[in-house]
RNA sequence: GGGCCCGUGGUCUAGCCGGUUAUGACAUCGCCUUUACACGGCGGGGGUCAUGAGUUCGAAUCUCAUCGGGCCCA
């Protein structure tokens, strides 16, 4: 059993990756025994690059996969693929030289599915090599007919809820994309803009959108607005359009600003469309499903809205109807995809009825980690005002399972056995009720989310020869896809099964470069996971991903977190590789406490509690806790301290002195690759695979042995620490080499067992009872604030004054008599002996030694 | 304009249901090849805990205000 002088990771994680049998970490369906814990993995988009976001979110989903298979739970970890999007049909129109509408349909959607397949392939890899334990025989791709005929049938099944519906209503629209969008897809960004001042027949408005003049249906004012509540009910004169629209008085006329009198259209924001459907007012549709000015903008139809805009203004000014324009900043809402100002259309779409109590009420009933992210849903929740439009005029998504009749215009939705179908290439098997069989395909397609937001019922068994697991326990996403994903797969959830779709929900946060930035091409800050790997290992990035800073708070990345991460790779294979070296022979089995040394007690005492803390750590997600335990524990007690003070025993003879040591050393290791396993998959399985059988990824996670706890034994093995520590100091302050012998060290007034002290000195120890003829000088007095302040309050401050005051020497007399007094404001007080600490100086006496404090006990140097 | 989070040595951070001397990492300086490790060991320097006020015997910790940063939304 050699263990090679190195660790090189590119070496040892190929070859764990080669040999590791992935069906380890399938789920068993029919499992009757374990819990069940059940991931619902956040399908990526496919973009061909998982990039380090994905990774560190992966990273945690990770580590809680791996914990809870210790844990002995039947964990699935799943795999999706988000697949439909405008990102792909984009890519595909640029790789191909075309734009989507210059080839069939159907040819375009397989080119994107083509595309969607490679990308797949090259994130998986990705996946793989940073040693993810997915279970991939629960991956679902969205664009799969297996997928999105669940996709389908769910929209059929909200439509015979009633909560799936067609209208023709209000919505979010982008004229690049030419399609509806939600207002989850809509962000907004701070642009200047001119304020307008018009003279509006009777009244002066303010506008930022002339261009929507001839869209103006009314005029609102503040009733409570003296200046103008006396225009309510008359109507006015539209300038340069001239047809007439009513004065309305309305409370959320705001009469500070502009002019305190507003136009209302259809639709120039969120607010004309309540005020719309509040007062009942017509439509008058002025700009088009491309941007276009209609023909009610009489000589400016075709035009383009900003260039109708510049043409109004234009218009305006020279007839005289612009008095005035301001500068005004205002947030645009633009579309999240290619950042082009959206506009509100009157469209015939297909909407989801949104119940946010019921959502509401299933948040409650979610664990939020952190807690406070569930603010965040709910203001959400509290700013919704219509119904969520599912339909999207595209091509790359799942088609929406509707006919309509060519002779009675009946609208006919595919039957559920009829699914996966696409209206546009296969018709209705049946005749519609009126007998017609001729029918017009919908060729809107449904929204993304529609997919996405049912994958926690999909990974549960949904619509299979499954039993149904649902709720699954862990939802694990970003914050920013809270009003999206999160919202949407509550929402679905709740209607489709009336069940919450999770648990807990682990929210991760962003990823920010080195520059502090989040990272982006624009700011070329981007690191990809696949760099790090290549430099350094998969198991130094884990390590990032675990300590770079705690779940639900953005992460920056820092190339030197990399680095510490894989020196302690390092350090740690050194441990193992000493350890291992004296392990050859070593057959393993239990030993009483009885048989052990102090100094293996303490350290098995701290390991017990490591695991203790450790475990307490991993259930509350807190890696980055898990992993500075371990590391702490590893570096400081176990390689700094305990193998320096074994290594005599180890190179001695006394065998079962030795014994004592190698069975301690050995339930170290196995406890740390195990400990190490959900971080480090690889490096704990090299470590694993020269203790025990299988891999260390079958093991159990350790269980705290606590009757090995002792604080006794950890006290005891302290002061021993602490001797050879100020041992090692006191040599390195006299320039003596480390392992100089000492004539003799002296430690006065306690008893212990010295043998591994002596090796770890290379020097004589002598115990000896009582005092050392020096003095002990009391020099300083230290109130305990802990005990004086609650209990005197008012008073702390005057009996710290006095004890400070007083001189230490008499205190010190106090503590040993039990009692102190001292006088406070001419007033006797009492104290408790514990209520002070005092600070004691050692003074020579005419020895020519050295004297070190350890805790209080005198230690002496015989040179 | 509203909501949430956050300001701690040069950098990043722990502590934050109040208690003495504020944690660790990286960086920096000095010393040391001691049979696991120089990707190591030992030791040192460096912080008025953003600012101001309040509560309290006592505040990095609680309250308020101000300034600054980030995120989400209108």
């Amino acid at each position: 059993m050699t263990v090679p002088k190195e660790y090189v990771s590119h070496e040892i994680e190929p070859k764990w990756k080669k040999a590791w049998d992935m069906s380890m970490y399938h789920f068993d369906w029919n499992e009757t025994t374990r819990p069940q814990y059940i991931i619902d993995t956040p399908p990526p988009y496919p973009t061909g690059n998982f990039h380090i976001g994905n990774s560190l979110n992966w990273c945690y989903i990770d580590f809680v996969a791996r914990y809870k298979r210790m844990c002995g739970y039947n964990v699935m970890f799943p795999q999706g693929w988000d697949c439909h999007g405008l990102p792909t049909e984009v890519k595909v129109e640029e790789i191909h030289g075309i734009t989507k509408n210059e080839v069939p349909r159907e040819e375009f959607r397989q080119m994107c599915r083509e595309l969607t397949r490679g990308n797949i392939e090259k994130m998986r890899e990705t996946m793989l090599n940073l040693g993810f334990s997915t279970d991939w025989s629960n991956e679902f791709v969205t664009m799969e007919p297996a997928y999105y005929s669940k996709t389908q049938r769910s929209f059929r099944k909200m439509y015979d809820m009633g909560r799936v519906y067609q209208a023709e209503h209000p919505v979010n629209w982008c004229p690049r994309c030419e399609t509806a969008i939600a207002f989850a897809e809509v962000e907004y960004e701070a642009r200047g803009t001119m304020l307008n001042f018009l003279n509006f027949d009777k009244l002066k408005i303010a506008t930022t959108r002339p261009e929507l003049l001839a869209a103006c249906v009314a005029v609102a004012i503040n009733p409570e607005d003296d200046r103008y509540n006396e225009y309510v009910g008359i109507n006015m004169k539209v300038p340069l359009f001239g047809h007439e629209v009513p004065v309305i008085g309305d409370r959320e006329v705001d009469p500070a600003f502009g002019t305190g009198v507003v136009m209302i259209c259809t639709f120039g924001d969120k607010q004309d469309v309540r005020w719309w459907m509040e007062h009942d007012l017509p439509l008058r549709k002025s700009i088009d499903r491309n941007g276009l000015m209609t023909s009610i903008a009489g000589k400016y139809e075709g035009m383009a809205i900003p260039e109708c805009k510049d043409a109004i203004i234009e218009d305006l000014r020279a007839e005289g109807y612009l008095l005035e324009q301001k500068t005004l900043d205002q947030n645009v809402g633009m579309c999240w995809r290619c950042d082009t100002p959206i506009e509100i259309l009157s469209e015939r779409q297909w909407f989801a009825k949104i119940d946010t109590d019921a959502v509401s009420k299933a948040a409650d009933e979610v664990m939020w980690l952190p807690p406070y992210m569930k603010v965040r849903l709910n203001n959400w929740i509290g700013t919704m005002e219509w119904d969520w439009c599912i339909s999207r005029q595209r091509l790359f998504a799942t088609p929406i399972p509707v006919w309509y009749c060519k002779d009675c215009d009946e609208v006919l939705v595919a039957k559920e056995e009829w699914m996966p179908i696409d209206p546009t290439r296969q018709q209705p098997p049946e005749a519609c009720g009126c007998g017609c069989t001729e029918f017009e395909a919908e060729e809107d397609v449904l929204d993304t989310w529609m997919d996405s937001s049912i994958t926690a019922l999909h990974v549960s068994g949904w619509l299979s020869d499954h039993d149904m697991k649902l709720p699954t326990q862990l939802r694990p996403q970003g914050h920013d896809i809270i009003r999206t994903w999160a919202f949407y797969t509550i929402l679905r959830s709740m209607a489709l099964t009336g069940k919450r779709p999770w648990d807990s929900i682990l929210i991760n946060g962003m990823v920010l470069g080195e520059d502090g930035h989040k990272m982006s091409k624009s700011l070329g800050n981007v690191i990809s996971p696949e760099e790090v790997i290549k430099d350094y290992s998969a198991d130094s990035f884990r390590q990032w991903a675990a300590i770079g800073g705690s779940p639900g708070s953005d992460v920056m990345f820092r190339w030197k977190d990399v680095v510490s991460a894989s020196r302690f790779f390092t350090k740690a294979w050194s441990i193992y590789r000493f350890a291992m070296s004296h392990l050859e022979d070593y057959e393993h089995t239990d030993m009483e406490v009885s048989e052990l040394k102090v100094v293996d007690r303490w350290l098995l005492s701290n390991l017990n509690r490591l695991i203790l803390s450790v475990t307490d750590s991993m259930d509350a997600y807190q890696f980055d806790e898990v992993f500075k335990a371990i590391r702490g524990f590893t570096w400081d007690v176990l390689a700094d301290n305990y193998i320096e003070l074994i290594k005599s025993r180890l190179y001695g003879d006394d065998e079962t002195a030795k014994k004592a040591a190698k069975y301690t050393l050995f339930v170290t290791m196995d406890s740390l690759a195990r400990l190490l396993a959900p971080f480090a998959p690889f490096f704990s399985e090299e470590m694993f695979s020269r203790i025990g059988e299988r891999s260390v990824h079958l093991q159990a996670w350790p269980v705290s042995r606590e009757e090995l706890i002792d604080p006794d034994i950890e006290k005891s093995g302290d002061f021993i620490k602490e001797v050879a520590s100020n041992v090692r100091r006191y040599k390195s302050e006299k320039g003596m080499a480390l392992n100089t012998s000492l004539e003799k060290i002296e430690i006065y007034g306690t008893t212990m067992d010295t043998s591994d002290l002596a090796g770890v000195t290379n020097s004589p120890i002598e115990m000896i009872e009582g005092e050392p003829d020096f003095e002990h000088v009391p020099v300083n007095v230290k109130p305990n604030m802990g005990k004086i302040g609650p209990l005197f309050r008012g008073k702390a401050k005057a009996i710290i004054d006095a004890l400070l005051d007083e001189n230490p020497k008499k205190i010190a007399d106090g503590i040993s008599k039990g009692k102190i007094v001292i006088t406070v404001d001419g007033e006797p007080v009492e104290l408790e002996p514990d209520y002070v600490e005092v600070e004691k100086e050692v003074v020579s006496a005419g020895r020519s030694v050295d004297v070190l404090d350890v805790c209080g006990v005198p230690v002496v140097i015989v040179r």
